[in-house]
RNA sequence: GCCCAGAUGGCGGAAUUGGUAGACGCGCUAGACUCAAAAUCUGGUUUUCGCAAGGGAGUGCAGGUUCGAUUCCUGUUCUGGGCACCA
């Protein structure tokens, strides 16, 4: 019998299918685990080789852990919302809705084709109303909160009114302006729009002002991507910065929850490093510098480094800076415009970036230093971000290099206030030494000199010590269609929930969903809104005469459904609530996530954030999402060149090419064998190709080849289908393990499948005869046989635990090759071999347990065999014998040989005398089970 | 520019805690079986010197720690990922 790979697995997928093997329940009196994958987002362009890999990573362990004993949640959905199907609908007018249907069945197709366990009853598609229902209401829960920084959580926002009622602010200092203060009184005299807009600067998802890329000639507004060395993708038109309403979420307020929380979670040191980075939490100061114009006004800056304060020459100011206008004198207002017109075409990446040209102006205004009352120029530079801080910065460019660079470029004095530490041409950046020409601070060690400053700066009335976070509060708006509609109206020009009194007053209750209309044409809105603004009918709600109320126009970003989705799998049809209480506490965070890097502080942080917040509101009992994370690799195309002579239809082979003048195109990798080219496919691919002439060598037309991002554009993409056509799913799987370690990238290669394959026919010939068929027998098992085959079940357990994939399926083929030379078809081996590779090769596994063996039930759910340490463990070793770290000569010894025998015999060795050359060795070094070395 | 990661034969990679570098697979090569091919099986395959026995070198590059370094430390080069509206 031969392995009929297809047949065989299109018989598994049906009974799977047919008996539920996949499905979970939420009631189960096994232990739970929750392996989840980052769900895709369905391209058009359907999945390559490189999307399953952390797929199948998943699914083996998924499998693995029931067959330890688990019930094991598994699930899958789809990232539905997104810019590329908007993009494509207006290039095409097909609606996203038909599109993203579209693709996702394409996706489910492929996927299914490589035997994942996921249970698809739980499927969740954020862009589903079902779903994103529950986005729109997570929204609201954060519209509704603000956050309590004396206890530390998010609470509702009634809570907040009633303190405002009895006290005002005294208690609950406002994140967004430290200077807004209101007693009671003052906040009951307040009117509908004040106490709103107050309420506006407490909520964790609320609305301010932000810049985006703004295209006149396109009438919209652009995502960073879409722009492209500083002009449109599309059309290449100008760009500039635009401020705009926006929504935001205010992460800032959980910024040192989301930093501490970090040391809990199992993740790699390096994950939580980017995130901690990015969160940027550093201690200073922040310090005014009073206006030599106007004593009564300040320049407040943050910095990390008050010690440095008399070495201060100028400051500058973001160039979006909101007193820029006001202090710019006249003489330098049309140099100041200028500037600022520049730093309009410029992304913040750009700004962050430059270092190699100096730019910035001057305002002509000065301010007076606090503590040596000279007058020091205020200036504006890009390279201090509005965001960041206070958006300025008082500048020590004897001690910060950009700072340094500034005062050269534009010939500003440099303060001294290092010493000999600092050498006139270069900033001294380190903190060792004193400090001189610092007043006070003169003679004080730089590592003492903050504290001391900080104290100066407290008492003198100047400022405060503060901790400053980097993180900025989340932009949760788009101007798009393709999105979550808010659950906001605007009475009056006044934004409210859709589920106030007010609203319900003027427009009915409003139920959730917000439902997004469907619309003819994906054109951008009047003045940068978003397409939705064209649907009269739709933002104007039916109004009284006296009132005017119109829907949000905005959409929410991408990361809105992907922040709460692994919720909604433990119940995905609840219509009452996002998930029950008996489902997230039985189901609780997820134990094993798997996705790429590039997740790294966008999606994970925002997870993170929505976890916290539902976590402070009651509703969930666990405060962080994913407790392990397996970040993989990326799977790139491995692209084939063919080489054009110029100006002819002529292809030269690549080791001829050098002769002749040449472009080099890509080729199609699936007419490539290895390198060589398949020339009649060629011919055949295009028209133009019908009759191209090949100059070969050897006979043969060699590509050249490269590593590249797989994409359709690079002729490099593979489709898993292909491959799983060709050699069968369990293959697929399996190679894709071999490949290497699951988090590193690597250039997909289809020659190495064959060996994979080659191995599992291997297999299958233990348990199959071509001619007679099934051969497996009842026959006690030799030593041999047993400390293989044990063996192989210690090593692949503890491989699939380490997620050591690679290591594992190695360690399959050593078994299966010398099981093979044994000559060994016994059942008690090879009954614990199929079991063991079920997880890796599913259906394979299934036809041998069930056909083979004929067990009536999934190989899914016979129990992961224990290993016997007796048959794991050697008894003797042959030990490397080395004489001054070189390897010498291998001499056999038991392991509980005694030092003294075993040193007698290494010395009495031949070749161990003749390395020795008759000297003493000076150090006997022995590690039992690993090695012996002699120094002499 | 900043942050994070990686680099080992012709190729993918192994070496789990500082202890025989190159497991396993691909490719290449020699052979067996065959009329032939496919499939399968057996041997060889880091490099260099040598007929061989045996020796030298070798884990991106330059140093360091150690009896011993692919592994730890310092510096450096290159490649990949992220940098706030791609998802």
């Amino acid at each position: 019998m031969e392995y009929a790979f297809s047949n065989i697995e299109k018989k598994w997928k049906q009974y799977w299918r047919e008996n539920h093997t996949y499905s979970v329940n939420n009631i189960s009196d096994k232990p739970k685990y929750y392996v989840l994958d980052m769900f895709p987002y369905p391209s058009g362009a359907g999945l390559h080789v490189g999307h399953p890999l952390g797929y199948i990573a998943s699914d083996i362990f998924a499998r693995y852990k029931r067959q330890k004993g688990f019930n094991v949640l598994h699930p899958m959905g789809f990232d539905a919302f997104g810019l590329p199907a908007e993009q494509y609908a207006l290039e095409t007018g097909q609606h996203p809705v038909v599109t993203t249907e579209k693709n996702i069945a394409r996706y489910r197709e492929q996927l299914d084709n490589i035997g994942f366990c996921y249970d698809w009853d739980r499927e969740v598609r954020t862009s589903d109303p079902g779903y994103y229902k529950w986005t729109q209401w997570i929204f609201l829960q954060l519209f509704h909160s603000w956050y309590d920084r004396k206890l530390n959580k998010a609470r509702p926002i009634e809570e907040l009114v009633i303190l405002f009622e009895k006290e005002g602010n005294n208690n609950a200092p406002c994140p967004e302006d430290d200077q807004l203060c209101f007693d009671s009184k003052q906040w009951k005299e307040m009117g509908e729009q004040a106490r709103r807009e107050t309420l506006m600067k407490y909520r964790l998802a609320y609305q301010g002002y932000a810049e985006v890329w703004w295209c006149e000639a396109l009438g919209t507004v652009l995502a960073n991507d879409e722009v492209v060395n500083g002009v449109s993708e599309r059309g290449g038109h100008p760009v500039i910065r635009k401020q705009m309403r926006q929504w935001f979420l205010r992460i800032t307020e959980y910024a040192e929850r989301l930093l501490q929380s970090l040391d809990k979670l199992d993740w790699s040191e390096a994950m939580k490093e980017m995130q901690r980075n990015w969160i940027g939490k550093s201690i200073g100061a922040e310090v005014k510098f009073p206006l030599a114009k106007d004593p009564d006004e300040h320049i407040k800056v943050f910095t990390t480094r008050p010690d440095t304060i008399f070495g201060v020459d100028f400051m500058v100011l973001a160039p979006e800076h909101e007193l820029v206008n006001s202090i710019t004198t006249s003489e330098q207002q049309e140099e100041v415009n200028r500037y600022k017109q520049y730093v309009q075409s410029r992304s913040e990446r750009e700004r962050m970036s430059e270092v190699k040209q100096v730019t910035g102006a001057f305002t002509g205004a000065y301010v007076i230093h606090p503590f040596t009352r000279k007058q020091i120029p205020v200036w504006i530079s890009e390279y201090v971000l509005a965001g960041y801080g206070t958006g300025a910065i008082m500048a020590v460019p004897s001690g910060d290099d950009r700072d340094h660079a500034f005062a050269q470029h534009f010939n500003i004095p440099i303060t001294n206030i290092f010493g000999n530490n600092y050498n006139g041409t270069a900033a001294y950046t380190e903190k060792q030494g004193t400090l001189e020409n610092s007043g006070f601070l003169n003679n004080i060690k730089l590592s003492d000199a903050i504290d001391v400053a900080i104290r100066a700066i407290v008492d003198a009335g100047l400022g405060h010590a503060k901790v400053n976070y980097k993180m900025r509060d989340a932009g949760f708006s788009r101007q798009r269609y393709w999105g979550e509609p808010f659950p906001i109206v605007y009475i009056n020009g006044i934004p409210y929930a859709t589920d106030e009194a007010e609203t319900e007053n003027h427009i009915g209750e409003q139920e959730l969903p917000v439902e997004l209309p469907l619309v003819e044409h994906y054109k951008p809105g009047p003045e940068g809104e978003g397409p939705l603004a064209n649907v009269e009918e739709w933002v104007n709600l039916s109004a009284q005469s006296n009132v005017t109320v119109t829907r949000e126009t905005n959409t929410m970003p991408g990361y809105a459904g992907s922040s709460w989705y692994f919720l909604r799998y433990m119940d995905p049809f609840n219509n009452e609530e996002f998930a029950s209480k008996e489902a997230t506490n039985y189901w609780k965070e997820v134990d094993l996530y798997v996705g790429g890097t590039e997740h790294a502080v966008g999606h994970l942080l925002y997870s993170r954030l929505w976890t916290k917040a539902l976590h402070d509101l009651g509703y969930i009992s666990f405060d962080e999402p994913f407790k392990k994370l397996l970040n993989q690799g990326m799977i790139q195309g491995n692209s084939r060149f063919v080489y054009r002579i110029q100006d002819t239809n002529t292809f030269v082979s690549k080791g001829l090419k050098d002769q002749y003048l040449t472009h080099e195109l890509h080729v199609d990798v699936n007419i490539v064998n290895g390198l060589e080219l398949d020339t009649e496919a060629f011919k055949a691919l295009r028209p133009e190709y019908n009759n191209a002439e090949f100059i070969l060598d050897g006979g043969k037309y060699i590509c050249g080849d490269g590593v590249e991002k797989m994409s359709k554009s690079k002729y490099n993409v593979v489709n898993p289908d292909d491959v799983v056509a060709q050699f069968g799913a369990d293959t697929f799987r399996m190679y894709e393990m071999f490949l290497g370690p699951i988090d590193v990238s690597k250039p997909w290669e289809q020659k190495g499948i064959e060996g994979v394959h080659r191995f599992i026919k291997k297999l299958w010939r233990l348990y199959f005869d071509e001619q007679k068929g099934w051969i497996v027998m009842e026959e006690a098992p030799t030593e041999a046989e047993l400390r293989i085959i044990h063996k192989t079940i210690k090593k692949v357990g503890d491989d699939i635990e380490r997620f050591s994939f690679n290591t594992a399926v190695s360690q399959f083929m050593i078994c299966v090759n010398e099981l093979s030379s044994l000559n060994c078809h016994k059942r008690t081996i090879l009954e614990a071999l199929a079991v063991i590779i079920a997880p890796f090769a599913p259906h394979l596994a299934e036809e041998l347990w069930q056909t083979g063996f004929g067990h009536t039930s999934s190989v899914l759910d016979a129990p992961f065999p224990a290993y016997k340490e007796q048959y794991t463990i050697d008894n003797s070793k042959k030990y490397p014998v080395a004489v001054n770290g070189k390897t010498r000569v291998e001499m056999e010894f038991p392991l509980d040989i005694d030092q003294k025998e075993l040193e007698k015999a290494v010395l009495a060795d031949a070749t161990i005398q003749k390395w020795l050359e008759g000297k003493e060795p000076k150090k006997i070094i022995y590690v039992k089970g690993k090695m012996i070395n002699l120094v002499v």
